[in-house]
DNA sequence: CCAGAGGTACGATGGATGTCGTACCCGAAA
DNA sequence: TTTCGGGTACGACATCCATCGTACCTCTGG
């Protein structure tokens, strides 16, 4: 497959917007976000209750919005970040997207 | 019509995300943000190169992504930001919108 | 070697979405 | 009164999108 991500200058807002209009992809978004030391993490290690080939179409989606990178490690695949490059190129989205989730999270608690 | 707007602590992230994706959407929002008086505007002094039906059509995605509030003059149609809710509501999310746009502006002049 | 976990690719499917044209409504100007 | 600009409603259409199932791949652990 391809893993490969896309440069970060030729990224567009509105392909950002539309990765992030998805709830569950915003979710994870916003965990990898919640992580201020941007550990690499298991794709697995998500909660995403949709089938795999769906999960496939959900991490493609973020890939190619700029705001994931992933690591293919033959067995299972991990997930990282893209927090400098992408908040060099859009400036405060990732922060204010942290506090709206956080909000979220308060008003509808699920754990 | 129905120019009802939608209470604003109805509104979902994922609706404004996915009114926010679409470019000329998100230019018109772009372009009430960044009057800081907020002044009420025609409908009709906004450049939106489509047909009659699909200005309408953006018009409502906005109003019920509640970024938008439109008062009907019987001639002409008027809008204004909903500014005060939206950022009580979604906090930094105007602004960060703004400085982002003001960037793509200044990468990509069309004036 | 074989089973299982994690993932991709491909095809299908139902629902949203952006776009248009047409018909129609209302108010202002000629 | 007729015309025109601005707008809505409705129907049509092509496309995109989230979802799934199936087939297949690659490691790891029995």
């Amino acid at each position: 497959m391809d893993m490969t991500v896309p440069p970060i200058a030729e990224v567009d807002l509105g392909l950002v917007f539309r990765a992030l209009a998805d709830p569950m992809r915003r979710a994870v978004v916003a965990e990898l976000a919640a992580d201020p030391d941007d550990a690499e993490r298991a794709c697995s290690s998500f909660a995403m209750p949709v089938a795999k080939s769906t999960k496939t179409h959900h991490w493609r989606a973020l890939r190619e919005a700029g705001l994931i990178m992933q690591r293919d490690a033959g067995n299972g695949t991990f997930v990282r970040l893209r927090r400098a490059e992408f908040e060099r190129r859009f400036p405060g989205l990732l922060a204010t997207l942290t506090a709206l989730t956080r909000e979220v999270e308060a008003a509808a608690p699920s754990t």
